[in-house]
RNA sequence: GCAGCCGUAGCUCAGUUGGUUAGAGCGCUUGAUUGUGGAUCAAGAGGUCCGUGGUUCAAAUCCACGCGGCUGUACCA
């Protein structure tokens, strides 16, 4: 009566708050790497690091801001304690824009930087999807050419070979130019009352040709779908030969002579191919394999964001297994971002990779070379006969030699000892009791040919005496025996 | 955001037409088998039955609302 129900009204219940998780050694390791390896790769383009706060003013994230029906609708923010709004970053683009907006005048032009760090995100989480995720992000601010369009395609492309995925991607390329172009040939005119709202419509439906098919996305073009639950999406209102236009557009493959069909005589269908013509030449040129380049126009990204090139990063495009897994990364050119602050354009172009993502891809994937963590090496027993200053010593002596070593720290039982480094995979194990130091001895346990070993044991006096599993060496040869062990095991 | 389903131990779940002290398996901790990962045996820890209110002599069980999870859908920088 006293003892749980008083501890249970003075303890506090431990939980992770919604659309958060705690990540664990291997994605933690794997994340480390991927990220050490990608800002290597974008030191060596060029790019610099920047890195920018978590939290920025409101305002200058741009698009949600706070407002009085839902606060915290898509990002997380709080009141600073001169009222103002703050937010969390929901991605590494918008505190680009206000770097350079603020920075202008002191920085190179062309100004090339990478970054990476968590953001945020407030939102309904689904399965795979946090509302806190690693991205990494690289941009070029200030060149309007289609050169710096070309290169970022190309160094997100050598970011996936250098995480040792080449031939398990590809880079889907289009050019918002082209969804321009489309709706000026289907009739869809720019001053007209309703362009707006028509123009979301009709590209929010294009964006889920991959996800829903053909029928639905007609749907969605025309009179408006209703699905499964019972929902209702209204449509673009479109007539059926517009509608055709539109799927001759993102049905299947397409190529550049069906492709100039389609956009006719538009100005800004014509601007778009002539960009992807020369996108795709200067991509080759950079070293990206023609293979990994797919012409798409159903990429379509951020409604009110791109303002040229587009591309998406998808994962096994030969691999229907992995197509439900979207796009890992992605980017384009965002002229219009800077304007906010400076009241000029500035043409601006850059991708982001979703590193939390990519881990949960490649996991599914089985990648296990790119997600498999760092074992220890060596466990040091701690028996009551042991030393403990020499069981330090001999941790320490691991650890100048560059072993991952520990002393078990606790005062449990040998068995309970064993059981901790079996659950720490750790490769072998270090025993120096009485027997041991009256001969100035240590016994060394291979535990990974010890698990062998195990399958074919029987009764118990063999778990104990070890076999070859187990030996007893001199003290001197610590270093030579763990090693000569250690490598055993390759 | 909208809709449907679900919520009992760390996990997977049982719990009768509402009825005494809420259970099992697995896992976890400790111990035994001379000082060894497995097996076996023994003991132990672990619960606000999601929360709040209601109906009732009586609620894990029925009702309402909230919260949380799953699925679909919407949004997605």
């Amino acid at each position: 009566m006293d003892g749980g129900s008083a501890r249970g009204s003075k303890t506090v219940k431990a939980r992770l708050p919604k659309g958060l998780r705690d990540i664990g050694e291997c994605e933690a390791y794997a994340q480390n790497r991927m990220l050490r390896a990608l800002s290597e790769v974008c030191t060596s383009w060029g790019f610099s690091a920047l890195e920018t706060p978590i939290l920025e003013y409101a305002d200058a994230l741009g698009k949600f801001l706070p407002d009085e029906e839902r606060p915290n609708a898509g990002v997380f923010s709080l009141r600073d304690d001169d009222e103002q709004w703050l937010a969390l970053r929901y991605d590494l683009t918008a505190p680009l824009a206000r770097y350079v907006a603020e920075n202008y005048d002191s920085l190179p032009k062309p100004f090339r930087r990478y970054q990476h760090g968590p953001v945020f995100r407030n939102e309904k989480p689904d399965p795979g999807r946090f509302r806190q995720f690693m991205q990494f992000d690289a941009d070029i601010v200030g060149a309007p050419v289609p050169l710096a369009d070309a290169e970022l395609c190309a160094l997100a492309a050598k970011c996936m070979d250098t995480l040792g995925l080449k031939e398990k991607y590809s880079l889907h390329i289009s050019n918002r130019k082209l969804l321009d172009g489309l709706l000026e040939s289907i009739g869809l005119n720019k001053n007209e009352s309703g362009f707006a709202e028509k123009r979301l419509r009709v590209l929010r439906s294009i964006d889920k040709m991959e996800r829903l098919g053909a029928r639905a996305v007609t749907d969605l073009l025309g009179m408006g779908r209703k699905d499964k639950s019972g929902d209702y999406t209204p449509g673009a209102g479109l007539d059926q030969k517009a509608i055709e236009k539109v799927l001759a557009l993102v049905e299947g493959h397409i190529d550049f002579p069906s492709l100039e069909a389609i956009m006719g005589e538009t100005a800004s269908g014509k601007e778009g191919i002539e960009q992807l013509h020369e996108m795709i030449d200067l991509m080759k040129a950079f070293g990206v394999n023609e293979d990994v380049i797919e012409l798409d126009p159903t990429v379509v990204r951020g409604l009110d964001y791109y303002t040229g090139p587009i591309f998406e990063i998808k994962m096994g495009a030969s691999d229907s297994r992995l197509t439900r897994f979207g796009s890992v990364g992605g980017g384009g050119r965002y002229d219009d971002l800077v304007t906010r602050f400076k009241g000029i354009e500035i043409p601006a172009a850059g991708f982001s990779i979703g590193i939390s993502r990519l881990y949960t891809v490649l996991e599914a994937m089985k990648e296990s070379s790119a997600i498999e963590g760092e074992t220890l090496d060596v466990v040091i027993l701690l028996l009551d006969s042991t030393d403990r200053t020499e069981a330090v010593r001999i941790t320490r002596e691991l650890r100048e030699a560059n072993i991952r070593a520990e002393v078990y720290l606790g005062s449990s039982g040998m068995r309970a000892q064993m059981r901790y480094a079996d659950r720490r995979s750790a490769k072998l194990a270090i025993i120096q009791g009485e027997q041991e130091r009256k001969r100035n001895e240590i016994t060394i346990r291979n535990l990974v040919l010890g698990k062998e070993l195990s399958a074919s044991i029987k009764d118990s006096s063999q778990w104990k005496e070890g076999g070859e599993a187990q030996r007893s060496v001199a003290r001197e040869r610590l270093l030579e025996e763990v090693s000569k062990t250690l490598a055993s095991q390759k």
